[in-house]
DNA sequence: TACAATGACACA
DNA sequence: TACGTGTGTCATTGTA
């Protein structure tokens, strides 16, 4: 069963919630005619105790944290912004409204209006953005009539899922999606659990960003100025910070206060007057210079960055009450993982990791998906040598020990440069072992590149596409414009690219734009051609490992709440809940934190072992999930701990 | 004064 | 031949 909801808009420090709901069946048909709901919280509850169905909502990102603040959790739900996306990608349109409100225009032909700018950081903490619902005329529409809508586009997306995949999870990269002329009878399997995966993603994301990491500011003040002096205030830099800087302008013949290392350019100069031909400030090229003031300068340059990025100015802006929360984007990078915004969530360097500390009575489960890619390209590729030492616990080591005389370092730079594409720094030779001993995994990757290089559009093992290549880079590579339907994808389909802060990879390759040099048109579109190549090569692995952890996580997320379902409430040393939504996290082992092939869960201690349990049982139905009956293993290091620095 | 581009570096 | 993928955020610097 599928309930399709809408929400009347919220009047600010309105904290009832109410709205529209209908009920459907599982192709989207509707069994019964709209209802009314005037108390919407305790509908959806009641719904979700007798039923559990799958919830049907324009998208999660604005709606489910409305849900979340009324006390309402649901286990399922069909986020309509986000499988539109998908769609659009798979028909090679990436970048085009994903909106419910645009998702109808399409379907009924009418102008498309543009997604709503996500926040910035000033009204993050707003209580109620305007999200993805608002209508081309920035008014919120009709909670009535956006049902009708949301049951027409979820309807049809269903039509489009089914009729969009294959009826097999893919098992190589392919030129073009094999969009079935013959309509299945039921819906692809790899596709459905991508966008079941993927609206249970938003739920995830929602729900980590209501209950928040638990940050411990004392603990991130020790770390702070332990590394830089005592706080400062107002523009003045932290006392060991600012004396730093004082040597290292000092080592360079500078008076106080005349030498600013944050400047590259300043640098750049004082070190080509001090007799280095450097090209940049680069940390790795400083360090071949012999320089008294040089080992001063990085470490100022690493301090620096820790005050700038991470100090107590980002501690003020983000950490509430005890808790950091990361907004995350589910999606937002074209491979399926996922971004953030403003606050930086998947960039905080793992020494602050000291300052996320479980509450009192309560543990962080931290369970990391060791050598991930690899074992993804083992597992997508088949190849049967390379999923044996898959099998093993450290894959590089098994791989040494077969194909590389034992030489593990080897066997992790051979296969790490097949899966980026790197040929160059002597790589050659052992590339050369592995197409000879594995040759299936590496004929994949290499398929992968020559797909990429000729234009064409590879698939994740669950099916999302990478986008299609631009019209410039259609033209420089192939001497031909991009044609109309590659055209829209890629382009103008809002503004222009590098607008958007999120979702910006370049499908075309990381410097296919680079004007430098001016070398010759074949050396560029060679160049352009390879970089794409690159990209394809990486995007079927690295969108891979996205789709597993994306069904680990919605796997982790649906068992941990099994599990609180089960065991007797746990109150001991937690603080009475505060409000509705902390009652939801008040007692049950939830997730906290996410990044790419990483989670941790915080959970009451009496629990912990249990989480922990969990955690790899999710880690193993993903792997059935999405790859199959295969050997390849995909070991967690999982560790109870206090402090997330604690874990390995 | 405000915004955009750049360089650098944090994470996987 | 020569070419490692994907992000987000900051301070500085250049331009409108």
């Amino acid at each position: 069963m599928r309930i399709a909801v809408t929400m009347d808009a919220a009047e600010p420090g309105d904290c009832g919630l109410s709205g529209w709901i209908q009920v459907l069946a599982d192709d989207g048909t509707p069994v019964q005619p709209p209802q009314r709901a005037d108390d919407l919280a305790a509908t959806v509850a009641e719904r979700e105790r007798a039923d559990t169905p799958r919830w049907v909502l324009g998208a999660t990102e604005t709606e489910y944290p409305r849900l979340l603040r009324a006390g309402i959790r649901v286990e399922r739900c069909h986020d309509v912004a986000l499988t539109e996306a998908l769609l659009l990608g798979l028909a090679g349109r990436f970048g085009e409204p994903r909106s419910l409100a645009a998702a109808w225009a399409r379907l009924r032909g009418l102008p498309v209006p543009e997604d709503p700018k996500p926040a910035g950081p000033e009204e993050q903490t707003a209580l109620f953005g305007p999200g993805l619902f608002a209508t081309s005329s920035g008014e919120p529409p009709d909670p009535r009539q956006e049902l009708e809508m949301l049951v027409a586009v979820h309807a049809d997306q269903l039509r489009r899922i089914a009729a969009a995949g294959t009826s097999e999870p893919r098992t190589a990269t392919a030129t073009t999606p094999r969009r079935s002329s013959a309509p299945s009878v039921s819906p692809p399997p790899a596709l459905s659990t991508l966008v079941a995966a993927e609206s249970a993603g938003g739920l995830v994301a929602a729900e980590i960003a209501a209950s928040g990491l638990p940050w411990r500011v004392g603990a991130h003040d020790a770390v702070l100025s332990d590394l830089l002096g005592p706080r400062s205030f107002g523009d003045a830099l932290p006392a060991k910070l600012a004396e730093l800087g004082t040597r290292v302008g000092a080592a360079f013949g500078y008076p106080p206060g005349r030498f600013n290392p944050d400047s590259p350019n300043q640098v750049l100069r004082t070190l080509r007057h001090a007799g280095f031909s450097v090209q940049s400030t680069r940390a790795w090229e400083l360090r071949q210079i012999d320089h008294p003031g040089i080992e001063l300068l990085i470490e100022y340059k690493e301090l620096s960055r820790l005050h700038a990025a991470h100090g107590w100015a980002w501690q003020d802006a983000w950490v509430k009450g005890g808790r950091y929360r990361p907004e995350y984007v589910v999606g937002g990078v074209v491979s399926g993982r996922w971004a953030t915004r403003n606050s930086g969530a998947l960039q905080i360097p793992r020494i602050m990791r000291r300052a996320v500390i479980a509450d009192e009575g309560w543990s962080l489960v931290v369970a990391d998906a060791g050598q991930l890619e690899p074992r993804v390209l083992a597992a997508v590729s088949g190849d049967r040598g390379l999923a044996r030492a898959a099998a093993e616990g450290d894959l590089y080591a098994a791989l040494a020990a077969e194909a590389f005389d034992g030489d593990r370092a080897a066997a992790k730079l051979a296969l790490l440069g097949a899966m980026y594409g790197q040929t160059s720094g002597g790589i050659g030779p052992l590339l050369a072992v592995l197409r000879k001993r594995f040759p299936v995994a590496m004929a994949y990757v290499e398929d992968a590149a020559r797909t990429g290089e000729r234009g064409g559009v590879v698939y994740s093992r669950l099916g999302r596409a990478c986008p299609p290549p631009s019209s410039r880079w259609r033209s420089l590579v192939t001497g031909m414009a991009g044609n109309a339907d590659t055209e829209g994808a890629a382009g103008s389909g809002s503004s222009d690219a590098g607008q958007d802060p999120i979702g910006a990879a370049d499908p075309d390759g990381p410097d296919e734009v680079a004007e430098s040099g001016g070398g010759d048109p074949a050396r560029r579109s060679g160049q352009a051609a390879r970089s794409r190549g690159r990209f394809t090569r990486n995007f079927v692995i690295q969108a891979s490992a996205a789709d597993w952890a994306l069904v680990w996580l919605a796997v982790l997320r649906r068992k941990l709440s099994e599990l609180s379902a089960q065991a007797p409430p746990v109150t001991d040393g937690r603080p009475e809940a505060a409000d509705r939504t902390a009652a939801l996290f008040a007692t049950a082992p939830h997730l906290v934190f996410f990044v790419h092939d990483e989670v941790v869960v915080h959970t009451p201690s009496a629990l912990a072992e249990q989480a922990a349990r969990v955690v790899a049982e999710a880690g193993e139905e993903a792997r059935r999930a999405v790859f199959g009956p295969t050997p390849v293993r995909f070991p967690l290091a999982t560790a109870i701990v206090d402090c997330y620095a604690d874990a390995k």
